[in-house]
RNA sequence: GGGCCGCUAGCUCAACUGGCAGAGCAGCUGACUCUUAAUCAGCCGGUUGGAGGUUCGAGUCCUCCGCGGCUCACCA
């Protein structure tokens, strides 16, 4: 133990032996930090004390300001700051002062008033201890810097940081907006497995765990997409979750291998009426949390003003890339097309990925205004329905902003024939290699077999949008507890 | 996985070309009854991320390892 824990150890050891529990299970708290400022707010000019009225307060000691026989302290609360003042002459053992360190928890009693300099203050009449804390708190001019530490151990970031608190507010608001909004437009929030006999609905790798009692594997899922269609298929017209999935994929600045997935699923619509109710809703969210609809992401000024641009993933490759997709229809003539503009190709990239590679290339960095990219190859998206004059196209967009996706819809595939089809494809990318490819789903399939009415979904990452709301460059910074190596030894 | 950068007191940061490891905050002692990054005086606090090596001498140079950041690759 060090020698500044051996102190407050033996701070509350000495409370201990005055008959003071230095962790007492209850306490009497009447008023917040913010009430009390109200209160003194309220005071007539020239008055100096709220007449009548005693407030029990609690919180953090912050802030420590010693003049000898006078004593400042800022308390922190749920609600803010409040500083109390402690005189010799009107607070019962002024000396036991020196018991309380920055970062315990105290309870004030005592009378709202107005310092000299207007600062709203409680005078003490007594003091007493709640919480006892055995380490120093981060420094308090600089908060916590460390960015490691800051995210190892999130509780001192938000101790320290003010900046960072309020991020997380922001998030649980922004949350509770998304439900809000979907909620008053008669959608209901299901909650479907997270442990899954095949994860589904996505191209990626998924975590793979053992369930003993059964004796059989089970997998993380990667999306929400199969459980809330199997709703549809039930008779549920508007369904939505909120919930974490599970990727078994690299750390980076946009990539957190647990993150959290809106999907939303329409009966009866279209993805144009899914992109009209997905721009109403963020733009609706951002003005409720945030009050405004511009932000500074990544250095670039982002408006979420509807009406959110649209255009062809087609006339996007022309726009941006000069490259006209139908004078390369196959996959050796567009491989051919862009390995003459020096693209570095994976060498087993079929047509669709192919495409992909030149919209991640000349197109997604450029759209950073929210921009619906519309209709893909049919190759990318096994799970949306063709276009009715291209059947290589999906009704399918993203949304990107701020230069990355935001969030993707399609009018759902609810040909089950097709759906097979489109799975047994799948199933050949996956024996040639592809591990991401998605996997055959019989029960999936079964539904799909009984019928799903014509469907718009959607899905979107949480954090990534809440890094574009928050204007941070990292999706560390909107994750309480990120995943980080763990520290051996 | 590759490249670059970083890791010094509880926290925030210094330390020229290899030459006694420092400051502020926090803590301890003292002064001060309206301060608010309080102020003033004094004091305590270090395995310089870890292990090796070069050197008379290493925070500094070399090797390996750990963790982190950025970036490339990967990842719709």
């Amino acid at each position: 133990m060090d020698e500044l824990m051996a102190q407050r150890v033996a701070k509350a050891e000495e409370l201990r032996a005055a008959g003071i529990d230095p962790y007492p299970p209850r306490l009497t708290r009447t008023h917040m930090a913010a009430d009390v400022t109200l209160l003194v707010e309220a005071l007539p000019e020239g008055e100096s004390e709220v007449e009548g009225i005693e407030v029990d307060i609690a919180g953090r000691v912050v802030a420590k300001r010693d003049m000898g026989k006078a004593t400042f302290l800022d308390l922190l609360d749920g609600s803010g700051r409040i500083q109390v003042l402690m005189r010799q002459n009107s607070l019962a053992n002024y000396d036991s002062l020196r018991l309380i360190d920055l970062g315990d928890f105290i309870g004030v009693n005592g009378t709202p008033i107005r310092t000299r300099t207007g600062q709203p203050t409680v005078q003490a009449a007594h003091w007493t201890m709640l919480t006892k804390a055995l380490h120093a708190p981060p420094e308090k001019y600089h908060g916590l810097a460390d960015v490691e530490l800051r995210q190892r151990k999130r509780y001192l970031d938000l101790m320290a940081n003010e900046e960072t608190r309020q991020r997380f507010i922001v998030r649980s608001k922004v949350v509770s907006a998304i439900r809000r909004f979907l909620d008053a437009r008669g959608f209901l929030e299901v909650e479907t497995p997270v442990l899954q006999e095949e994860a589904g609905g996505a191209a990626a790798r998924p975590f793979t765990t053992y369930y003993n009692a059964l004796e059989e594997e089970r997998h993380l899922r990667i999306s929400l997409e199969l459980y809330l269609k199997r709703m549809v298929v039930g008779g549920f017209e508007r369904v939505y979750e909120m919930g974490r999935i599970f990727r078994n994929e690299g750390l980076g600045a946009k990539y957190n291998p647990e993150f959290t997935m809106i999907e939303l699923y329409q009966a009866y619509a279209d993805y144009h009426d899914v992109s009209m109710l997905v721009e109403e809703m963020i733009s609706t969210v951002a003005h409720e949390v945030l009050g405004k609809s511009r932000f500074t992401f990544r250095g670039q000024e982002i408006s979420l003003e509807r009406p959110w641009r649209r255009i062809t993933l087609h006339d996007a490759l022309r726009e941006y890339g000069a490259l006209e997709l139908e004078e390369f229809s196959t996959a050796d003539t567009l491989r051919a097309e862009l390995e003459r503009r020096g693209l570095d190709l994976p060498p087993t990239a079929g047509y669709g990925k192919l495409v992909d590679e030149a919209m991640s290339h000349y197109v997604e960095p450029r759209l950073v205004q929210p921009t619906f990219l519309m209709d893909y190859p049919v190759e990318l998206s096994p799970l949306a329905k063709r276009r009715t004059d291209n059947p290589g196209l999906v009704e399918r967009w993203e949304v990107f902003i701020g230069g990355f996706e935001a969030g993707n819809a399609y009018t759902e595939l609810n040909d089950p024939v097709d759906q097979r089809a489109r799975f047994e494809e799948q199933a050949r990318l996956k024996a040639a290699g592809d591990d991401e490819a998605e996997l055959v789903d019989e029960d999936f399939l079964f539904a799909l077999e009984h019928g799903m009415p014509p469907t718009g979904g959607f899905g979107m990452g949480i954090d990534r949008l809440l890094m574009i709301l928050t204007e941070q460059d990292s999706i560390r910074d909107v994750i309480l507890f990120p995943q980080l190596k763990s520290v051996k030894g």
